[in-house]
Formats: C-alpha cells, sequence, structure tokens
DNA sequence: TACTATGCTCACTAAATTGGGAGTTACTCA
DNA sequence: TGAGTAACTCCCAATTTAGTGAGCATAGTA
C-alpha cells in the first residue's frame, strides 16, 4: 500500500490538487485499464472472457484494475448467482462518457 | 533501462500492437507529463519555469520527462545562446493537438 | 576569487506497479 | 471420491518509475 506521507504519494495528491487532468489520468493509467474498458464496453465483460482476450494479463494483476476502475465508479460489478457464479461488468455512465476520449486518443495515436 | 524480455516488457509490446490508445497512454502516462504538456502550452517552457510551478519536482524526472516527450515528437528543444544558455521547449503540431484531449480528459475528470 | 544562474547528468535509493503460481469458495457432474 | 469451473485472493519477487543529493559547464557579476 501507499505510504501517505512519501514524497512520492505527496507529489501525487499535489498534482491531484493542481490538475484535474492528472486524476483523470490516474484513473486510467494502470497499463491494462484503457484495453479494459473499451472491451467491457463491447461486452467482454466477464472475468475470464477479458483474461482471454487480454492475453498474458495475471489474475491478479486483473482483479485488481477491475476492483480500481470499480471503486472509481467506472464499471459496475453484478454476481449472477448459478454454478459456477458469473460476475458481469458493465460500463456506468462516467465510463461510458469515457470510450469517445479513448477513441480520440487512439486516433491521435495513429495520425 | 528495460530488459526487453521480461513478461513486463513483452506484455507492454503486445499493447502497443493490439491497441494503438495503449501506445498513446504511454507517451502521457508520466506523472508529470500531461502536465507539461499544458505548461509549456501556456508558454510556461523553460525548465526553471517548468521547476517552479511543478513545485516537487526533481530536476532529474523533469529533465528526463522532457527528454521522452521530445523523443515522441511532442515538444521541441531549441537552445538560444546567451549567458546562461536558455533553452525553449514548444510544442509540436502533434503536441499541440493533443491539448484538446487533455482538456477533454479534465473536464471528464471534473464531471 | 567566490558566487550566481541555467540546464542539465550521474549514481544510488525508495516507492509503486506488475507478474507467477498456488490456494480458496461453492456447487455440480461422473 | 475426484475433477472441473468461475472468479477471485494471497505472498513474494521482478520490473518500472520517481526522488535525493551531488556535481558539471559556461559566462557574468561582486
Amino acid at each position: 500500500m501507499r505510504k501517505e506521507n512519501s514524497s512520492n504519494a505527496i507529489n501525487k495528491e499535489f498534482l491531484h490538487r493542481s490538475c484535474k487532468v492528472n486524476e483523470a489520468m490516474d484513473l486510467i493509467s494502470g497499463r491494462w485499464k484503457a484495453l479494459i474498458i473499451i472491451f467491457i464496453g463491447e461486452k467482454t465483460n466477464r472475468f475470464s472472457l477479458l483474461k482471454a482476450v487480454l492475453g498474458n494479463i495475471s489474475d491478479q494483476t486483473l482483479g485488481r484494475q477491475l476492483k480500481e476502475l470499480e471503486n472509481a465508479k467506472l464499471i459496475t460489478r453484478t454476481i449472477i448467482p448459478g454454478v459456477p457464479v458469473r460476475v458481469d461488468y458493465e460500463l456506468t455512465e462516467k465510463g461510458k462518457s469515457l470510450l469517445p476520449i479513448l477513441d480520440a486518443l487512439e486516433e491521435w495515436g495513429i495520425t
């Protein structure tokens, strides 16, 4: 976990106070997060499906990033009872509203 | 430096091949890069000025991020002879074209 | 001669992120 | 009883990124 008064953490705080861009960047800057958001938007929205399309992501990292996205309220997590239990992830409105920006970023990356 | 065949580096490669978004994200995902781009766009475009507005950034980190942005062709570096020598950073067209996206991200972060 | 300013660079350390592999829960089918 | 599946979760080690403190080159000022 983060030590709240390391200079690293202090600088992160500073960046958040000084500019909302950095707060936003933080939410989507995990290595796989942008791709996870895009895939969930395309209905590749379960743990095992994501794992399959994301190639070499580790279980732990996928779990962590999903949890972070959930905490950031970009996705929701719905447990579907059954055997075995399934879990559906869906984009929230906030998550959906990020898609055009990711598209713009992709477009920008290509040109 | 990066070890080119660590699984970390391999995954990064995979992400770049599979989705341009990640390549784009990489270019702007340093802790201070978004802010540096914005400031340079606003003419806070010298090393010492950036250092002043960025608070606690270390010389080395600022130097590194500027160099990375230069390598990514988002900024240019111009040495202005004089005493002492000054260096001006400017956004390239590519860099400028990122500003609307950062604005959108900021807007998204606020709402 | 000492000191200042700009814009770095280097070796080293600390912190944050990611990955590997095994273990867990809960229920079903053979 | 044993195997299988989905979706995690834990410990630990590897990797990547950021920060610290010092030093350097140049030229001008006190």
